[in-house]
DNA sequence: TCTGGGGTCCTAGGACCC
DNA sequence: TCTGGGGTCCTAGGACCC
């Protein structure tokens, strides 16, 4: 006996770009794009184009004249997005929220009161459009990962529910870009062996398989053509890393540079540790040169850091670090000298992980000697002090009011704070 | 036409311990 | 003297997702 079709997935269509035009009726049925510089979403109608998010403002207008770019209403994005989640929270408690636009529902439990999966699925819609004036695809199926891939054929403004008696050939035709985990690369690897359909996939031998996916990915793609996925529709857990980074184009490689851009995204980070008691005890440093290659630099230790200071001179040191691997030794802090693009850098990042709960009273702690701070118990409580007051004084005036000297600015960051903290996750 | 920002997970090698 | 095997942690790189 084969259990029912009753995990959802909803997911709203072009999330951004559908609330300008819910905004502006003007915008409706015209190619839009929200930002400028890099689009960050695009209209179903600019999509027809090949737009899409993440190109370049101007590659855009090249495939599309007709483009209108329109800033983004950031704030509306969260507080509609937390609507949807109320929304379908009345039909079941069983919700795993994906991302700001996404998420799992499972209703198992919710047939009684509501009706079948597919009424669940048509109310779900309607209050949505109704209340909101947002589309929204719905995808339902006995797995969460086949209800992912009903709700991508539902797009856009559609519902499919995948029977359990028909779920081969469902995924037989699909195309193995559908497959979670599986994005451009894999797709080449795959397409490069005559396999471009989940059906193919499903049928090439195991050894095959993991050979060329790599065990974890080919025990899930196994696991979808053998109808075994277990995962359960769970309530959300917390963040395991909290991390920021900016791209500012080319720029020579200068120790104000990297001072500046790290300071910046250290107070970011260390910010929102100390806003919800957490820390971490591993700090990786991310550096992309101006021909993007990247490299990665991280160093862990004993105890949890979440002071502005501390962290960004452990980021500092990382990244000149990781500068001396790829350039060698050079007199002074420009390093300079390389072939190639590899001599300017494009992006930093920071991001912390091994988070552990820090309240403020473990903080309070006698003072310690400068020579700790040294060694690696890096928890001074000149910088707690400074950190709690800037905290306070953000807390009652705006993040704006006040920073350390040499961050004040935030002339680079080429996407606005607001729309940074869409992505956040629950820390 | 050069390519944003916040995350998760996987792999592989090496250190270290038992 | 040479050598097993398993477990855990750390580090670096990379693919992927929204």
């Amino acid at each position: 006996m084969s259990a029912g079709a009753t995990i959802l997935h909803a997911d709203l269509d072009a999330f951004y770009a559908s609330v300008e035009q819910m905004l502006e009726p003007s915008l409706r049925g015209l190619p839009i794009a929200v930002g400028g510089g890099v689009v960050l979403a695009a209209s179903y109608e600019a999509r027809e184009f090949g737009v899409r998010g993440g190109m370049s403002g101007f590659a855009a207008k090249r495939l599309c004249p007709r483009l209108i770019f329109v800033n983004g209403h950031f704030s509306m994005y969260q507080r509609l997005g937390d609507q949807v989640m109320a929304i379908l929270d009345d039909f079941t408690p069983l919700v795993q929220r994906v991302s700001i636009d996404e998420a799992f529902l499972d209703v198992s439990g919710a047939l009684k009161l509501f009706g079948t999966v597919g009424q669940i699925g048509e109310q779900i819609r309607r209050r949505v459009r109704l209340e909101l004036g947002l589309p929204i695809s719905v995808g339902a199926a006995r797995t969460k990962h086949l209800a992912k891939i009903a709700s991508q054929v539902a797009k856009p403004d559609g519902i499919v529910i995948v029977d359990p008696d028909g779920e081969q050939a469902f995924l037989d035709p699909l195309p193995v870009g559908l497959v979670w985990g599986i994005g451009q690369v894999t797709q080449r690897h795959l397409a490069g062996r005559g396999i471009t359909t989940i059906g193919q996939l499903a049928n090439s031998s195991d050894d095959a398989l993991r050979s060329m996916l790599g065990r974890a990915l080919g025990a899930k793609v196994g696991a979808l053509a053998n109808n075994e996925d277990h995962r359960r529709v769970q309530a959300n857990g917390r963040a395991a890393s909290v991390g920021a980074q900016s791209a500012f184009g080319r720029r020579d490689v200068t120790a104000e540079l990297v001072r500046t851009v790290l300071g910046h995204l250290a107070d970011r980070v260390a910010s929102r540790l100390r806003a919800k008691q957490r820390a971490g005890r591993t700090v990786t440093v991310r550096v992309r040169f101006a021909d993007m290659h990247a490299v990665t630099r991280s160093r862990t230790f004993p105890d949890p850091i979440s002071a502005t200071l501390t962290l960004t001179e452990v980021a500092e040191e990382l990244v000149h670090g990781a500068l001396r691997d790829v350039f060698g030794d050079a007199p002074g802090n420009v390093v300079g000298d390389v072939t190639g693009h590899r001599r300017q850098l494009s992006l930093l990042a920071i991001s912390v992980s091994k988070l552990v709960d820090q309240p403020v009273l473990q903080l309070e702690l006698p003072v310690l000697a400068d020579d700790q701070l040294r060694s690696g118990s890096r928890l001074g409580t000149a910088r707690w002090a400074i950190d709690q007051s800037m905290d306070a004084v953000r807390k009652r005036f705006g993040h704006t009011a006040v920073g350390y000297a040499s961050v004040t600015f935030s002339e680079h960051g080429s996407v606005p704070d607001e729309f940074r903290s869409l992505a956040e996750h629950e820390l």
